[in-house]
RNA sequence: GGCGGUGUAGCUCAGAUGGUUAGAGCAUACGGCUCAUAUCCGUAGUGUCCGGGGUUCAAUUCCCUGCACCGCCA
């Protein structure tokens, strides 16, 4: 028996899922139930990451310790996959024990071979930016943001040496032709590898982050990110040993988009070739789902989020839609009007009219069961086709191009509408002469039918099962894709039921035809003593610069009773000198954060859009500290 | 600032190791049918394949350069 293990990331739990989560599962799901249904041994792991100082700090936000915090977000997670009807064999946690056990065994496994090894070591670190800068980064010994000399500094951490598996990295991706996958990804890796590669740090101190993995050869450490997250992949088959493990570990394939793609292309076959496993088979890499949301319906009066079209539309037609209109690897828009266009043109008129109308002939001509057949050469054009069609399908499935798959079962869609114009059986059917030709029309447009339903199964189950219900096929196990390769596998005398619309036809309210004007972002109510916690005043600037390097940051020096240092993001439409002597409104007690190297303390405030950005200012002179509220 | 991506029909996008008339769907117009969810089938179009330069017998495709938009990093 042939195997396939597919894997999605482990989901970052500083956030509840969304379309991009959506999306990735949705696609290792329709493998994976492509593969089953092809006969193979088929294993889909997915799960969620939930170490780190950023889950510690969304957790102390929320109130919470980190283990239940984790525990909540991770269960929003697993509760949201049987909702898009995914099949995962397994869902892998950092936090599991055997988890924890796996990575620290591995890292034991490294250290001993002496990959790992402690650098305490002197450096230029530059207080502004709070990091390490190499000899070469510097410009003129400075830091290359702040134009300061930076301090020397020690810091003492463990790391893996990555550098040392460069050159057999870019020997096995250049071997390997599909090891990353599409190829425009492959080219990417290969170009970062173009530069020597740095050891990895692979650890902090437990003095800044103790929501981590003991490191096994040194309790005062945790191991930090990557030893811990992607090693799930071995974790989630049982590694180091057993069936699972062995079976499924060689046909290993990750799926992911395309942000992730250096830890997955560059560090995590370097980690396993120092721990002495195997590389994955392969790295599958799509692009981003970019949301336009003036193409959304704004009739809700809130802002669309595509996952929530799912209970709107349906989940068989979204998982379509995500399958059909992103080509594996670019980057797709999503709109509601795109959306409603492929459920109306694809799965209403296509489609869903099909089935309507196959069943309805079958109903009132053969009286309700699959009629008996006769062998006639004008039906060889479509038998013939849908011989070919899962040999194309499956094409387009190994390399990834899902849309071609449905494009391909389309046109036998399309095929099959057009065999039913030229057979015409309502002609058939006022001659009783022709009964046997008319029988068999009807048997062969009720089988073109099971092969649809065959065929689109792993893109959206709950139609094809209906499909096959109305068929009156019994077996649902047995329709595999075995099953469409010879024509004729629906049996004669199956009872078939007419059933509602499969797909009805959906109508979309285009935004701008909205007669009332309904504000389409409002945020959440707050209290009054809310909005007093946040400290509005009159600032007057009194020095602006451009940060460095940048196009949209301006350094403000401003008097709010007090002289402090903002940074705001209007670069691109004031100019420094525009700015000095205006009178602005700045909120002071926003935790100052660092843009670009340079610290602010508050923020302007301005309006964004189309027309560009507009500070607010004030009507008359108002008095430099002023409170706004 | 560095790196990368994208720019093809009104819209959304495919595609071509360089080679006759560059494609699909949607939208539009016209025609056919009535079994069907007013659906299906057929016909008809439209394009400086972002601008400029180079290589070539031949470039929209390869190379260089410019512009626009997007993303990542610092």
């Amino acid at each position: 028996m042939k195997n396939f293990y597919v894997t999605t990331p482990i989901y970052y739990v500083n956030a509840s899922p969304h379309i991009g989560h959506a999306y990735t599962t949705i696609v290792a799901d329709v493998m994976t139930r492509f593969y089953r249904m092809a006969g193979y041994r088929a294993y889909f792991l997915t799960g969620t990451d939930e170490h780190g100082d950023k889950v510690a700090e969304a957790a102390q936000q929320a109130g919470e310790d980190p283990q239940s915090y984790t525990d909540r977000i991770s269960g929003q997670f697993r509760d949201l996959w049987p909702k898009l009807a995914i099949t995962n064999d397994y869902f892998v946690r950092t936090t599991d024990t055997d988890h924890k056990e796996v990575v620290r065994s591995i890292l034991q496994k490294v250290y001993d071979a002496g990959d790992i090894y402690f650098g305490e070591y002197e450096g230029h670190y530059c207080v502004g930016c709070e990091r390490f800068y190499r000899e070469s980064e510097l410009v003129d010994g400075m830091c290359p943001d702040h134009l300061t000399v930076p301090e020397t500094r020690k810091e003492s951490n463990y790391f893996f040496r990555m550098s040392k598996y460069q050159d057999w990295l870019i020997d096995h991706i250049k071997k390997n032709p599909d090891f990353i996958r599409p190829e425009r990804y492959r080219n990417e890796a290969l170009a970062f590898l173009k530069e020597p590669l740095e050891d990895l740090c692979i650890s902090r101190p437990k003095t800044r982050l103790t929501w981590g993995i003991t490191l096994p050869f040194d309790d005062q450490y945790v191991t930090y990110v990557w030893f811990d997250a992607l090693i799930n992949y071995l974790t989630g088959v049982g590694y180091p040993e057993g069936e699972r493990y062995t079976t499924f570990w060689p046909v290993s394939q990750h799926l992911i988009a395309k942000d992730i793609l250096k830890p997955h292309g560059i560090y995590w076959p370097t980690m396993l070739k120092g721990a002495g496993i195997e590389p994955y088979q392969h790295l599958n890499v799509h692009g981003y789902w970019n949301i336009d949301q003036n193409k959304m319906s704004k009739s809700r009066g809130t802002v669309v989020k595509p996952l929530d079209l799912k209970d709107t539309y349906g989940l068989d037609a979204f998982r379509y839609f995500l399958m059909r209109d992103m080509v594996f690897g670019l980057d797709a828009n999503f709109s509601e009007e795109a959306f409603v266009q492929r459920i109306n043109a694809d799965l209403a008129n296509d489609l869903g009219n099909l089935v309507s109308r196959s069943l309805s002939m079958a109903v009132k001509y053969c009286g309700g069961t699959a009629p008996a057949t006769v062998d006639h050469p004008d039906d060889t054009h479509l038998i013939e086709a849908a011989a070919k069609l899962f040999p194309d399908v499956e094409q387009s499935f190994r390399s990834l191009q899902f849309h071609k798959a449905l494009i391909s079962i389309w046109e036998f869609i399309n095929l099959t509408n057009r065999y039913i114009v030229e057979r015409e059986p309502w002609s058939l059917a006022k001659d009783p002469a022709v009964r046997e030709r008319l029988d068999t029309v009807i048997y062969n447009l009720l089988e073109a039918l099971r092969v649809i339903a065959v065929l689109i199964t792993p893109f959206m189950p709950d139609a094809a099962g209906d499909i096959l219900g109305r068929l009156g096929v019994e077996d649902i196990e047995s329709q595999n894709f075995e099953s469409v390769r010879t024509w004729g596998g629906l049996p004669i005398g199956s009872l078939l039921t007419r059933g509602e619309s499969l797909f009805p036809r959906v109508e979309y309210q285009k935004p701008e035809a909205s007669a009332v004007k309904v504000l389409t972002d409002v945020k959440d109510e707050i209290s009054f003593e809310d909005f007093e916690k946040i400290d509005l005043r009159v600032a007057e600037v009194i020095a602006a610069e451009r940060v460095k390097k940048s196009d949209k940051l301006l350094k403000l020096k401003i008097d709010v009773g007090e002289e402090r240092t903002i940074v705001a993001g209007v670069g691109a439409h004031y100019r420094p000198e525009d700015l000095v002597g205006k009178k602005i409104a700045v909120i002071l007690n926003l935790k100052p954060v660092k843009l670009m190297g340079v610290e602010s303390h508050g923020m302007l405030l301005a309006t964004e859009s189309e027309g560009g950005v507009t500070l607010v200012s004030f009507e008359g002179d108002p008095v430099v500290g002023a409170r706004v509220s």
